[in-house]
RNA sequence: GGCGGCGUAGCCAAGUGGCCAAGGCAGAGGUCUGCAAAACCUUUAUUCCCGGGUUCGAGUCCCGGCGCCGCCUCCA
């Protein structure tokens, strides 16, 4: 079958083959650090986090390049106001967002470049572009120049005339062109700068990613990411840009996720309608390995192309769903030594899973297909537990579960420390050893069939947020 | 205004022209249980926003509506 990408530049799924066989070369666009990432932003490294964990577990080398914006208007309107320097609020911000990365389990990037580093190249790409006629030097300023491009506006399917009917920006008179967009700045007193032959100044904004891009893997690539917002201006510019200075194609299959919404609406900065990734973690009632699997599996549920609408019970009902597949964990984990009927149809059902699941990943990432043949999986696995399972079979279909998960970064925990993360934080609960207690006494007061008594110890225990589960033993198994 | 996307059960959500339209959540009934919980079984869209068309056959392609969203300004 073969990997199927959608690609932006063709609007259509196509076959996926890298420029190197068993490699492949992807650059992301992340964040400008001036602020706490949001739940949009999460959405984007994890969608891309697992686009790259897919190509490394279908045996293919990655190297994946992840931006960080470190100059930018953005930057230095929040130094000025936060009486600190522009490179203390970058560093500040990409700290923060390394660690709502690691919390989320998005691996690190082989490469997480700043812009800011990458001056040199970013000066004589723009150099290039003006020795070949693209681009034209104003007051200490370089511009593009768009309509010396021909194919400005291929990406993000429109035509020049379209832009400038649609032009909503005031107008730099000293631009040959509304629509030229600026490679360098100069700067003003007081901001950051860099010497450059045009005088003091900064990068534009969409320069950079191309410097870094071709410094860290050259020109084409094969997989250019971002989300969807990122289409047009700037990878529009981007593609501009990079191909006017080198004449060659720059990026081969360009990938954009959906956005996150609140009600319907994109969830950004402007209309405040953003829940920080921070915020997710600290207003959330379970403990963060919990809350990060549960986000994970949210978002993971709707394909990434797709928009999806945030909210309290909808990552509700992704914890319950992860709670069903740790409980499977727990029968099976508990499942008796012996053999039983339903061991000599494990391997069927495990082998099904895995052409389920690379197929429907196959399909341009499809995580919502895969998520359903893990749950069909489940389903399964609960009924051979019923028919009889032995612990070997049981101990096999868990390492299962493990290494497909480990593609969406799922079911990694044990279901001890998934359960033990379940509790509720903050609130007051009782020791290990005092449930324990607790439950022996009820379950004295079972064998005396004193089910009041009984009854009454469970609700004491509910009361503190602890499920009883009996056994056909008479023996029982609790849950924060 | 231009361009792009979406509209599938109470809710979320797959669906690359052709077996009964994945899967999940919630609901209902049942098995099990002292009662529960968990697990399992059964059940929940004669139909995929509406109207035309192409085809032997369309949720899937084409045309026209209606509704929602996004981009065209910084934005993942």
């Amino acid at each position: 079958m073969g990997l199927r990408i959608y690609n932006t530049l063709t609007r259509q799924k196509e076959l996926f083959e890298p420029l190197t066989p068993g490699e492949v070369r992807m650059y992301v666009c992340g964040i400008t650090a001036y602020d706490l990432s949001h739940l949009g932003h999460a959405r984007s490294a994890l969608v891309f986090d697992v686009i790259r964990r897919y190509l490394e577990f279908t045996g293919t080398r990655v190297r994946f390049v992840r931006n960080f914006t470190d100059v930018d208007d953005k930057i230095i309107k929040r130094a000025e106001k936060d009486g600190v320097s522009p490179a203390e609020v970058s560093e500040r911000y990409i700290t923060e967002y390394q660690k709502d990365m690691e919390r989320l389990g998005v691996l690190p990037a082989s490469v997480e470049p700043k812009a800011t580093a990458y001056i040199p190249q970013m000066i004589a790409l723009i150099e290039r572009l003006l020795a070949r006629g693209f681009a034209y030097v104003v007051d200490g300023d370089v511009f593009f120049e768009v309509r010396r491009f021909a194919r400005y506006g291929r990406l993000s399917g429109r035509n020049l005339d379209e832009l400038l009917a649609g032009a909503r920006v005031e107008v730099d008179e000293r631009k040959r062109d509304p629509r030229d967009f600026a490679l360098w700045k100069s700067s003003k007193p007081g901001e950051p700068s860099w010497e450059s032959p045009w005088g003091p100044g900064r990068p534009g904004w969409h320069i950079e990613c191309s410097a870094m891009s071709m410094e860290h893997l050259g020109s084409p690539f094969d997989i250019h990411g971002g989300g969807e917002d990122l289409i047009f201006p700037h990878h529009e510019c981007e593609i501009a840009q990079s191909e006017a200075a080198t004449d060659t194609p720059f990026v081969r299959y360009w990938v954009h996720n959906g956005f996150v919404q609140i009600n319907k609406e994109k969830m950004s900065k402007s209309l405040g309608n953003f829940f920080t990734i921070r915020e997710i973690f600290e207003k959330s009632p379970y403990g963060a390995p919990v809350t990060a699997d549960a986000l994970r599996y949210f978002l993971l549920a709707t394909h990434y192309r797709s928009p999806v609408d945030f909210s309290d019970d909808a990552l509700w009902e992704a914890k319950r769903a992860l709670d069903r597949f740790y409980g499977l964990f727990q029968r099976l984990d508990e499942s008796s030594g012996a053999a039983g009927p339903g061991d000599g149809l494990l391997l069927p059902l495990l082998e099904r899973l895995d052409e389920g699941f690379r197929q429907a990943m196959d399909d341009d990432f499809s995580t919502p297909g895969a998520i359903a043949q893990f749950q069909l999986l489940r389903g399964e696995l609960n009924r051979l537990i019923d028919a009889g399972l032995s612990r070997r079979s049981g101990e096999r279909a868990r390492e299962h579960f493990r290494s497909f998960g480990r593609v969406l970064g799922l079911f990694q925990s044990s279901w001890r420390a998934w359960e033990y993360e379940s509790g509720t934080a903050g609130a007051e609960t009782l020791t290990d050893e005092e449930i324990e207690r607790k439950l022996a006494e009820r379950n004295e007061a079972r064998r005396r069939k004193d089910f009041a008594r009984a009854d009454e110890i469970r609700a004491e225990l509910a009361a503190f947020g602890i499920a009883i589960e009996d056994r056909p033993d008479g023996t029982s198994r609790w849950k924060r």
